[in-house]
DNA sequence: CTGTTAGCGCGTTCAC
DNA sequence: GTGAACGCGCTAACAG
């Protein structure tokens, strides 16, 4: 608990602090000997400076905080790691907070960043997301800002998504291509960004090859795992289910095969499904499953890029990065 | 950038500071009356106490550090989920510190907690360990300190482990149990104390049904994940091939479907397979996987609360936490 | 019941 | 080139 500090240096220097502390900050105003001194013993009791005496002093914490909706998901894992190594090259520290896909968490927790503990925020929103004062009053205290994935477009902030249209247009087009006619979508929310864009790309898609949308091929889909299984087998029992699949997120896709196969439905012999997945684990699912993988670790490094940026600079960004997803198409390596 | 403090306050009150404070701190030497002038006004300019002067004056943080390996793993972020559900309802903070199974890194990261910025730290250890001292040093701070999964034995403090042993046991016992004879075993590290004590289960049931340990068949798997699958898949493609695998985590268990997948080796039909695999996804891999679930989520949790008794108390606890990990056997519904 | 004072550890004037 | 003094914002001891 007692830690050496600058006092304790200064004493056992005869020394003033202040002489002290300019040494260990490569003062130009100190002798190169004293500085060498000073050195000497800082390294020989370990000294470290007091973190939050700094802080408070330089009224900068060294510490950004992440706020995401879940973290046992493969996008917002890889995406974590691409902050803390950028962090880390920084120097910076990092918090990390859940919102469990609870709006009320989410303020709360957008509060408790309101007093200066963080010197930036990376946030990707939850859903349920109806007002958005809290991201306001965030704005309002000037506190840099980067939204990734689950963007929030009104406001004027940095953003890093993905191409969340494109991918929805291009996955459902290569459903199209490979001949199916029934295309279900499991959508989640609209009122996330992401959720709306690949709606927007899956329909477009269907328009643009003259196939009819229809509304009850279309659906929504929770964070509610048991619900979204009832529904999806539900449309797997209809007499005209859908002959391919746009699965918005991995977790639809393995609901999707485990319906198939308590229905004895062979995939993709009769029914071909097309996920977003960010990991290798949904390759093995199925070696037939086509899958969008964005570029999660990137996501993050670009995102915490630009948060620190802003942080240095002392404005505000109002970027918007998109990066490309990649679609990959396996052979179905048979059973 | 300029929020309100105290000082503040106390001026638009006509108060001094420390009245102030004691009436926001609920204190008894203060008239209702007081009170509620202070709180009515510090409510009406969103008051919050500044988190670092707190920090200085009171030498607490309210912030707890997390290090483990990765995240892109299961197991850690359901870990993770239990320590962050734990933590807010402590009113704590979560910093998180990825060693990225390297041992500098872990040395580092280790030496950024000594100097005051965090209560208590919750940790799961690398692989490559070979020295431990920055481990003692952070013992030597009264740091309070909580390992968790992979755990560090020969120190005092407090550990939380699943029933490694047992169900490396178990896992064995229900391959032979199925008929196999010939059981490999894809082992991780034996430095990590999850490694040693899964192989030692494999060992012991091996022996208790008079099958002799052979040498060829356990594999001695690392982070590099193509190393891995080529081990693998050389191990498949031996004419005396194994009828059996016991995998000690799920990317070895995806590996070997891979592997199998290729040189058309049909599972479970010629090999059995077994892993150990914390989410659904596993699951879906192979209807015909058997698996062990840890309880992650309660490992979290459990780790987490004893390091917030340990900081409550100012004391080191040298407990060791034993959970039950469950054994699912799937029934295979085809292809 | 309220105010004055001191100091947590550090960095930054400003004298000397 | 060095040191004394102040303040970041807050809490705790002591007066009154």
């Amino acid at each position: 608990m007692k830690s050496v500090n600058l006092k304790e240096l200064a004493l056992q220097l005869n020394l003033s602090i202040s002489t002290v502390s300019k040494a260990l900050n490569d003062s130009y105003e100190i002798t190169p000997e004293t500085k060498r001194r000073v050195q000497e013993l800082a390294d020989a009791l370990h000294y470290q400076p007091n973190p939050y005496a700094r802080s408070l002093r330089k009224q900068k914490s060294k510490t950004i905080a992440v706020i995401i909706p879940e973290i046992a998901n493969n996008f917002f894992t890889l995406a974590i790691n691409g902050i803390e190594s950028i962090a880390r090259q920084h120097g910076y520290h990092v918090l990390i907070y859940l919102t469990h896909e609870d709006y009320q968490k989410e303020v709360e927790i957008t509060q408790l960043l309101q007093n200066g503990r963080v010197d930036g925020v990376l946030m990707s929103l939850s859903s349920n997301n109806n007002e958005n004062e809290h991201l306001y009053d965030l704005h309002k205290k000037m506190l840099p800002l980067v939204f990734f994935d689950r963007v929030f477009e009104d406001l004027e902030a940095a953003k890093v998504t993905t191409d969340d249209y494109e991918s929805g247009y291009k996955a459902t087009a290569h459903l199209i291509e490979q001949g199916c006619r029934r295309i279900a979508h499991l959508a989640i929310p609209k009122d996330l960004s992401i959720g709306k864009k690949r709606m927007q790309g899956y329909m477009q898609a269907l328009n643009d090859h003259q196939i009819p949308v229809q509304e009850d091929l279309i659906i929504a889909c929770t964070d509610n795992q048991q619900m979204n299984y009832a529904f999806i087998r539900e449309l797997m029992e209809r007499k005209d289910r859908p002959d391919g699949i746009f699965a918005s997120v991995e977790k639809l896709a393995i609901n999707t095969y485990q319906a198939c196969a308590e229905l004895h439905i062979p995939i993709p012999e009769e029914v071909k499904v097309i996920s977003f997945a960010n990991l290798e684990t949904a390759a093995f699912l199925n070696p037939s499953l086509t899958t969008i993988t964005q570029p999660a670790f990137e996501i993050g490094k670009q995102a915490a890029s630009i948060l620190f940026e802003a942080i240095k600079m002392k404005n505000i960004k109002n970027h918007y990065s998109i990066l490309k997803s990649v679609l990959i198409k396996r052979k179905s390596t048979g059973c």
